[in-house]
DNA sequence: ATAAATTTGTTATATTATAACAATGCGTAA
DNA sequence: TTACGCATTGTTATAATATAACAAATTTAT
């Protein structure tokens, strides 16, 4: 059987656990650093966790900068219709949950009638602090 | 002084010929292998190009394969604002250019009220020839 | 309990990208 | 013109990201 889908094994656990903690986007290598002491000892235990967690809705990965989020929304089990809010200068990501964005996004139909079941957005700008 | 911007170098027109004559996305090391009977041999030269490529809207990046494809826009010269189309089977990936859709990604304002300069989306599916 | 299947650990290596510096070209002011 | 400064290109080396392949351990089915 494959595994059951609620549950996460230690490394997963380890892992979801340190980019949660995270105030910013982790590097899987980083991360692969900072669990050492814990066990995990080798990049494919991390990027297996990080497949998983993804999968399960746990985390995002930013592709722009191959980094790590966790997902800030609670009840997000599906990891098929993200969008970040990427600071240029500080480098802050954020997700953004705009309900009239997720729609439009997911009816969304080109010319040709290809019809999506995913879609990653990243937004490019400086927050706040930083255009201040 | 710097660059012209209208003006491309021997290196940065060798590659954009090989993006635009391929047919789907090409990856950084498969263009430097193409290149290398041109005189083109060493990655830097590879991806200088590519960035310089990028930056005039040339070409484009589709992060989530590491792989680039040519503008079909001919009137585009900046890249800041793109969306494609990407099929989880045969891996085809399309520009979309909807107004609407850049029109409402542009406007897009969030909670925090940071406005964005910059913009990518990819959306993923089962292109019509996959579907069947 | 044992065989089959899945998951985890481990080693090695593939793939993607950039740092650092040398060589070359190019504009300009003496 | 030449020599100086500066930008671009070439080159070597290496950093950063990710996966293949197989062994060991664990779980599941019978």
């Amino acid at each position: 059987m494959t595994q059951k889908i609620d549950f996460l094994s230690k490394n997963q656990q380890i892992v979801l656990e340190i980019i949660e903690k995270a105030k910013e986007p982790l590097k899987a290598y980083s991360i692969l650093f900072s669990v050492q002491k814990r066990g995990i000892k080798a990049p494919p235990q991390v990027y297996r966790a990080l497949d998983r967690l993804i999968k399960l809705g746990k985390i995002h990965k930013i592709e722009s900068k191959n980094a790590f989020v966790a997902c800030k929304n609670d009840s997000c089990t599906i990891s098929n219709a993200t969008a970040f809010s990427i600071c240029d200068s500080c480098e802050m990501v954020t997700e953004i949950s705009n309900p009239k964005l997720s729609k439009y996004l997911a009816n969304f139909q080109d010319e040709t009638g290809m019809r999506y079941n995913k879609y990653n957005l990243e937004f490019f700008g400086l927050c706040k602090k930083c255009k201040k």
